[in-house]
DNA sequence: CGGGACTTTGAAACCCTTCAATGCCAGTGG
DNA sequence: CCACTGGCATTGAAGGGTTTCAAAGTCCCG
């Protein structure tokens, strides 16, 4: 569905080789990715602060980086969930917007001057065609987010989640080995981590899907998933929705 | 806070002058803008459906566009809001996700080919860069939503809602002339039309805005609006909150 | 003047949040 | 080796906010 960057070229030595398509438009681009700085981020170390001045353009090169806000009443809000060959940072204001830590540990983060890569964009067209590659990439990837907030109910919302990771993720198979803790799924989804719990519990009740553990899931029902529990095509057994014994009677299933 | 993009200049002959940065990058901008063709529609209007071809990039000349999709269960979803100078249609996928219409009459927008903007860009960074910074400012504005998104309470979205909007219309005075309907407002914040009502009313009873019409809202307390209702700082007279009895008793204003 | 779209308000049902408690597991130090 | 600690996950119960259903009011326009 989504296509790739052509910028992805610029961390293909170090990306996952399903993450790199073979693109020849690597002409400049090389000398380009000479200029990431590469760190390696243990589980909660920041890549960069709310306000702090946004002169980096970030790509998450293994592992998983976070971007947040905390809220005045404590609360955080995940409003991006960068995996490998992501980039974020991109903004028209000076100072970041969201802060961005590691998620877990050993996530390596490639980062770029802005100012240089700016310069250089400025005159090399392949360049800023690849920057804007990327950004239209993050702006699908939160419209996406917005698609998934925009559920109604908490099952809605974690199962489009879960669909969307495994998308991201590996795309193929049923499997999904979640990256992130409940607290995160809750604070991404914008919903308590009791409900996220709870929803879970639900889905697997529901027979949409399995836990195999508390990070490895399995997609048993895609379609029920997506749609997000009592649609038109399932059957409760006793008609009711929402209760936590409500069972499927009758359903396609599908991967 | 967020700065205005090099491709302004596009549409600079029709956009209201506000919006139009004098900027000297109209090297062979111009050429481009001549190239677009501007259309005016009514309320309703489609500028594109979900799933067609994605072979066009718009901007929202004067009037208001929104983007939006139709969920399974007939519920509709707005992502977005497109208001003068703003560019949508960005995206890696083939076929647009969202479907687009015009949000009031008379509302102008003006389209490019992308086959032919990606032909030019593809040998001249400055109408990449463009591209690339308009790309950056739905970004931003998406990004921007689905903090007002994140909120928990009706009142605080509509309350956050309230203050974008305004920032985004004129930025300046407390006064609003709100564009579009409650129920678009509740399918923009995922609400219910309901909810919408009466979280104005509750920021009404509250002393936070004043309702001079029902598109027409003066912002009273700015920083109570944003912080979405009932934080500290904000003294309840019968200490509950959420009861639409409640009222404040002591605050600060602010613009 | 009636129709239709929009807005507001009420009441009941439902879902989510919050508070609380329990269980699980890995890492640590006695 | 084992108790202990802290982070994470699950479940229960109560309260509160939102949805849903229903109805009334407003405004514009044909």
């Amino acid at each position: 569905m989504i296509q790739h960057s052509r910028i992805s070229t610029l961390a293909a030595s170090s990306l996952p080789s399903s993450a790199v398509p073979a693109k020849n438009q690597r002409n400049q681009l090389d000398q380009l990715r000479s200029w990431g700085e590469t760190v390696k981020l243990e589980r909660g170390d920041s890549v960069c602060r709310e306000h702090d001045r946004a002169d980096h353009i970030h790509c998450v090169v293994s592992g998983l980086v976070s971007r947040y806000v905390i809220r005045p009443d404590g609360h955080r809000q995940i409003v991006d969930l960068a995996m490998p060959g992501d980039f974020f940072g991109f903004t028209h204001c000076r100072q970041y917007r969201f802060a961005a830590e590691a998620g877990i540990d050993s996530t390596m983060v490639m980062r770029f001057s802005r100012r240089r890569i700016e310069a250089f964009a400025a005159s090399n067209a392949d360049v800023a065609n690849g920057l804007r590659d990327a950004s239209d990439e993050a702006l699908d990837r939160t419209e996406q987010h917005l698609l998934v907030m925009g559920r109604i109910t908490a099952p809605g919302k974690v199962g489009s989640f879960l669909i969307e990771i495994i998308r991201r993720l590996n795309g193929q198979t049923a499997d999904i080995a979640i990256p992130i803790s409940r607290y995160d799924i809750a604070d991404f989804l914008s919903i308590s981590v009791e409900t996220v719990s709870r929803a879970l519990t639900e889905l697997r009740q529901r027979g949409f899907i399995q836990l195999m553990g508390p990070r490895h899931i399995r997609i048993v029902d895609r379609r029920a998933l997506e749609e997000g529990g009592a649609e038109e095509g399932t059957v409760l057994r006793a008609g009711e929705r929402g209760d936590s014994r409500a069972r499927i009677v009758a359903h396609r299933p599908s991967v």
